[in-house]
DNA sequence: GTCTATACTGTGATAGAC
DNA sequence: GTCTATCACAGTATAGAC
C-alpha cells in the first residue's frame, strides 16, 4: 500500500458503509424510521439512493446495522450485571455504567425508547426491547411490590429520557458531565432504598 | 326529537367525528403517525377513506383533532399551576393533578412524548411541546443547579413514562390505582426537598 | 354523508450501463 | 461501487355518483 499510507488518521470515517450507518443513525433518530427515507438518508451522505441499497440490501437492513452497535453493547452491560448480582454487590454500583451506556449510544437510545413500540414488528428493535427487559427484571429481582417497580421504573425510565430528550441539546452544549453526574445521583438515590429493602430485619416504612 | 329520545346512554359515542377521533387516536398511539395510513383507520372505524377525509379535511387535521382534547387540558392545568406557584402552596401538592392528568389523556400523552420531536412540524404537537417545557419551568422555577433540574426532570419525565409505556397493559388490567398511588409517592419523594431547599431555613439534608 | 373512481406524489426495491 | 432508469406499490387528496 504504497499511496494510502500517507494519511495514517485523519479520515475518521472513510468505508461509505460505516458513514451512511452514521448517518442514517442519526436521521432515523431525529426523523423517525417511516420518517427518513433512502432518498434523505443518501442525499445526506451523498450517495445515490441505489447505492445505498448496495451496501445494505434493504431499509430495514440499514436500519439494523445502525442499531447493533449499540444492542450489542446493552447485551454485554447486561451479562455484566446478572454476574455481579449473584454475587452481593451493592445494586448502585451499576448505575454509573448504565448512565454512560445511554450516553455513549445516545442516538440508538433515543431511537429504541421512543420508536421501540412502533417498531417491535423489526427484529433488532424486538431485541433490543427485550434486554430492556431484563434490564428491569435484573435490577428488580426481589422487589415484588408495586411501588417498589414503580420506583425503579422512574430512576431507569427518568434517566434514560432525560438523557435522550436533551440530546441535541447535549450535542451542542458540553455540560455533559455535569448531566451525567447529577443523573448517577439521582438514579442511586433512587435505586439504593430498594437494596435496603430486600434484607428483612431492617424495619423499613411499609406503604400503604 | 322524537325518535331518538328512545335511546338516552347506551351509544357512547354516536357522532362519526367522535369516533373516527377516538379511533385515530389510539391507532396514532400504537402505531405512529406516519406509521397509520387513512385507509387503516377508516377500515377499523368501518368508514371509507374518502369519508374520513369529508369529516377532516386532511390526515394533520384528523390528527390535531384527535389530540386537541388533551392540549386544551394541559394548558388548563398549567394556567392553574402558575397561579398557585404565586401563592406560597407546596410543589408536591400539583404532583397529584399532574399523574392524574397523564392518566385520563394517556393515548395522547403517548403520542406527544413518543413522537413529539419527530412530528414537531404539525402546529398542535409543537404547541403541546411548548406547554410541557411549561410545565418544566414551572414547577422548577428557582432551581438553579443542574443538579436540581435534573432531580425534577427525573420525577416528571420518568412518571410521564412509566404511564405511558405501560398505557397498553393497563388498558386490560385494573392496577391503575395502584400505580397512581405509587407513582404520586415516588414524584413527591423527588419533588419535596426542591421545594425544601427554596427554604434556606430548613437544614435539611444536602446530598453529595 | 358516504361511497367508487381516479389523480398525483413519494416510497422501497430491481436491472443494467459505466 | 456508483450511477440512471424503471418498476410496483401505498400514500394523501380530489371529483363526482348516489
Amino acid at each position: 500500500m504504497p499511496t494510502s499510507s500517507a494519511q495514517p488518521i485523519q479520515r475518521v470515517v472513510n468505508d461509505a458503509s460505516a458513514e451512511l450507518r452514521q448517518v442514517a443513525l442519526q436521521m432515523f433518530a431525529e426523523n423517525g424510521y417511516t420518517g427518513t427515507s433512502l432518498q434523505q438518508i443518501a442525499d445526506a451522505a451523498g450517495y445515490s439512493k441505489s447505492s445505498v441499497l448496495y451496501h445494505f440490501r434493504s431499509k430495514e437492513a440499514l436500519f439494523e446495522a445502525a442499531l447493533a452497535p449499540a444492542v450489542a453493547e446493552l447485551d454485554q452491560f447486561l451479562d455484566s450485571i446478572v454476574e455481579k448480582l449473584t454475587s452481593d454487590v451493592r445494586r448502585d454500583e451499576f448505575v454509573v455504567d448504565f448512565v454512560d451506556l445511554l450516553l455513549e449510544h445516545r442516538l440508538a437510545a433515543h431511537i429504541i425508547i421512543n420508536q421501540g413500540q412502533t417498531l417491535s414488528d423489526i427484529p433488532i428493535i424486538d431485541q433490543a426491547r427485550g434486554l430492556i427487559e431484563r434490564i428491569g427484571e435484573s435490577f428488580m429481582s426481589g422487589l415484588p411490590t408495586t411501588k417498589q417497580r414503580i420506583r425503579l421504573g422512574v430512576a431507569l425510565a427518568g434517566a434514560a429520557y432525560i438523557l435522550v430528550a436533551s440530546t441535541p441539546t447535549l450535542l451542542e452544549g458540553e455540560d455533559i458531565v455535569e448531566v451525567r453526574e447529577a443523573l448517577i445521583d439521582v438514579v442511586t438515590e433512587l435505586i439504593t432504598p430498594l437494596a435496603a429493602e430486600r434484607r428483612p430485619q431492617t424495619g423499613a416504612s411499609s406503604p400503604s
